[in-house]
This record gives C-alpha cells, sequence and structure tokens, in this order.
DNA sequence: CGAAAAAGTTGAACATGTTCATTAAATGAA
DNA sequence: TTCATTTAATGAACATGTTCAACTTTTTCG
C-alpha cells in the first residue's frame, strides 16, 4: 500500500482492508481445518468482520477458498521455471519442469492438496484468472519448445503448440487425478518412503512421457 | 430384479429399492434445477422417503450427485467404443474415438455438463469407481494401441501404455477444461453455430495431436 | 456547506445440509 | 413360536451457508 494512492477513496481503502483479512483469516482456516470443517463463522470471527460482510466480498464459500488460494496454483509453477537448468537441452528441461513440479506437490500437506484439487475446476469467479494462469503456462511451455526448435534441437515441423498442451495436460492429469490417493504430508523435510516411491514412479513416467514425444509412434514414413 | 434372488432379505431389497428411488429423483432434480437449487428436501419429496432418510443411503450430497451420474461419464465412452470402425488404421480409429467422444460431449445440455464436470474429481465415495472407469479407459486404448502395434502400423518399441495415459489425459484436460466455456445445449439436432465452431477447432487440434504423436518432435538419431 | 445518495458493514432471519434419538418391522436364534 | 437383536426409515433439532433490511459513514453534488 504506497503512501501516495491517487484516486482511491477511503472507502475503496477500507474494503480493500476488509478483503485482505477474510483472505488471510481463510487461507489459514481452511488450511487449518480443511473446507468443511472451517465455517464462514469461523472465517469473520478470525478476521473481525460480521458473517455477512464475507458475503459482500464474495459470492459463496467457494469462491471464498478459490480466491484465498488461487495464488497457490501459480506459485509453484513459477518456482520451477525460476530453477530451469537453462545450459542444457528442452529434455532436461521439461524433465526439470515435470519433476519440480511433481516434488512441490508431493511435499504439500494433504490437506493442501486437497484444497488445491477442489479449486482447479472451479465455476466460480475464480475461474478466469485460473485459465489466464494455466494459458500462460502452455505458453511458457511453448515458448521454451519455440527455442530449442530454433536452436535445431527439435524438428522444424514440430507443432509447438499442440506438444505444450499435451506435456500439460499430463501433468495436470498425473496431479490431480492419478497421485490422488497419495496422502502423506510430505513436509519439513519430514522422509516419506511413501512419497519418495511415488515420486520415482512419476519421474520414471515422465521420462517415457518425453521420450515418446520425442521419438513419436510412427515410422519413419509418417515424417 | 430376478423373481429368484438368493440370500437376498426383504429388507435389502426394499433398501435398494429405495435407493434407486432415490437416485431417479435426484438425477432427474439435478438435470433440472442444477446442483445447488435442487435441495435435498426436493429430493426426498419426489422419491417418496423422508429427508432423514437419504443421509442413511448418501454420505453428503456431493455423493448423492456423484451416484446419481457415474453412469453417464461412462455411458459415452462406451458408445463411442461400440462405433468404432474395425476396417481402418490407428489413426483413424483413435480419431473417431476423440471425435465422438466430443461430439456427445457438446450435445449435452449445458447443465449435464456441469455436473459432469462436478463429478469428475469426486473425492467422495464415487471415487474409486470413477477410477476404474478411467482405468478402464486408459486400458482400452493400450490394447488398441497394442493391436496396432502387432499391425506393424506403429513402431515396435513404442510405449503403448504412456501413449495411452496421454490420449486420455488430453481428451480429458479438453473437455473438462478448454471447453468449459462453451455453454450451448447442442440437443436435438438443434443447429448450433457456436458448438459446430467448438467441434471443428476440437477435431482440428485432435488431427494435430495424433500429428504429433505419430511423428514425434525429435530428429531421426531420437529413434 | 449541507442534503442526498452511495456504499461498506451488520446481524437477525431464513434456507438448506446434516445429525441423531426414536420407531416399527424384519431377522435369526433358541 | 417367541423374543432379543438388528436395521431401514423417520422427522425434529441442529449446524452452517446465505439473504437482506437497517444502520452508519463516506462521498457527491447543487
Amino acid at each position: 500500500m504506497t503512501p501516495h494512492e491517487a484516486g482511491r477513496t477511503r472507502r475503496e481503502k477500507q474494503k480493500a482492508e476488509t478483503r485482505t483479512q477474510i483472505l488471510e483469516s481463510a487461507r489459514r482456516l481452511f488450511a487449518e481445518k480443511g473446507y468443511r470443517q472451517a465455517t464462514i463463522r469461523d472465517v469473520a470471527g478470525e478476521a473481525g468482520v460480521a458473517l455477512g460482510t464475507i458475503f459482500t466480498h464474495f459470492p459463496d464459500k467457494e469462491a471464498l477458498l478459490s480466491a484465498a488460494l488461487i495464488d497457490e496454483l501459480d506459485r509453484d509453477f513459477q518456482r520451477s521455471w525460476e530453477t530451469i537448468p537453462v545450459e542444457t537441452g528442452i529434455r532436461e528441461q521439461m524433465l526439470h519442469l515435470a519433476v519440480e513440479g511433481y516434488r512441490s506437490w508431493l511435499n504439500r500437506s494433504n490437506r493442501d492438496r486437497e484444497l488445491l484439487r477442489k479449486i482447479c475446476f472451479t465455476q466460480g469467479p475464480a475461474r478466469d484468472e485460473l485459465k489466464f494462469i494455466d494459458r500462460g503456462a502452455v505458453e511458457q511451455m511453448q515458448r521454451l519448445l519455440d527455442a530449442a526448435r530454433l536452436r535445431g534441437e527439435i524438428r522444424s515441423d514440430t507443432d509447438t503448440e499442440i506438444a505444450a498442451r499435451t506435456a500439460f495436460s499430463m501433468y495436470l492429469v498425473n496431479i490431480l487425478y492419478w497421485l490422488d490417493d497419495y496422502e502423506g504430508d510430505g513436509k519439513a523435510g519430514e522422509h516419506d518412503a511413501a512419497g519418495d516411491k511415488r515420486m520415482e514412479a512419476i519421474v520414471e513416467d515422465t521420462r517415457r512421457f518425453i521420450g515418446l514425444l520425442f521419438r513419436g509412434m510412427g515410422h519413419d514414413t509418417d515424417r
């Protein structure tokens, strides 16, 4: 909040402040109690506002959850991008992105994963924002592939857009779907054999996926 | 209900009958009013049971929705498989499966799609059943690819399991995610320009995807 | 400057999901 | 056949999401 905020009335500032308070409380309580057990009354109480106030900011409980957590979906993704090895080939880069993503995901508490899964297909106000984040992810991947194409690492006739979308789909379905039975809290450096095992398996799957994506299934005449 | 049902007590029969009544009413009301507007009291009333009875059969509203609709997810998929062209190549078969799936999806009412999207990531009792259906889908696709491999249509070193999973992921993310902004009710042969346009686009995307899957992105040295 | 309008917030009332003590009928063992 | 136990169902009570009339404060405009 900058000292000079042109055009913002006292009211607008106060409303934004109230909204921030609510979101912070919601984030905390959902993480601590889960979606269902954390009531809107809990959130209102902790944020120091009236119950009805929540509904002047968010249309319903699900929208509150989405707003509270939308940034989390972006966070891990961006971190993977920040740590991407730049001096390596496209395969290693793709592997890195996927592996970092899966690692982050599996390192979250089970509750966190549940909450995030819940908002992934939200149909409320956060939908467009979520779409924006995901389109951004696909576009970033596509740019990475475009760069690899320029370097001659992949064939010049590669449809990088579809390739990016394919990788994104595979990643999304893996974390939201096939990994949804893992219930460990691989947090705080805690050793978790089941989590390690799942991590190994998904890394191997990713290698196979990348292998398939590079080799294709067809014969030379398909090229 | 067969005339001779060994081992089934009157109680068991009655309970099953009540459950069926409830599911039928739920299916109808959710389709008519949507998930939120259709109350459990509505369902109980129409099924001719008490409000509390619903909860002796289903742990919560979401579980009721999932149980009411789980078969729908399977239905379209199986229909696509039943109409698959057997005398054609693997590419045409894959295209057929995807196209039929997308067509069915886009031909549903918007409400139907919303309801089905909602249950796709259910975390209630229907989860395992859903997983079973989807694993079945992936396995069927894998068998199709295995057969193509035997016929020599795809290379013998193809990882058909990952290929099947990739195709499945792409399909799932397309219907649940990228097509979620289409709100038309392309039903009863009704002409729908927007639906047609989306259909064209997704068919083209599918061709591109199949193309990528066959050609791969790598150079010959990747093989 | 002051009145009118706007708007953020409130909390009681209401709607709806869920729980659970009670009831009646079915079941199975003696 | 009798009777203790089990179980499907019931509906009032309760918990929680949501609505909305009322209030107070801020903003706008003549």
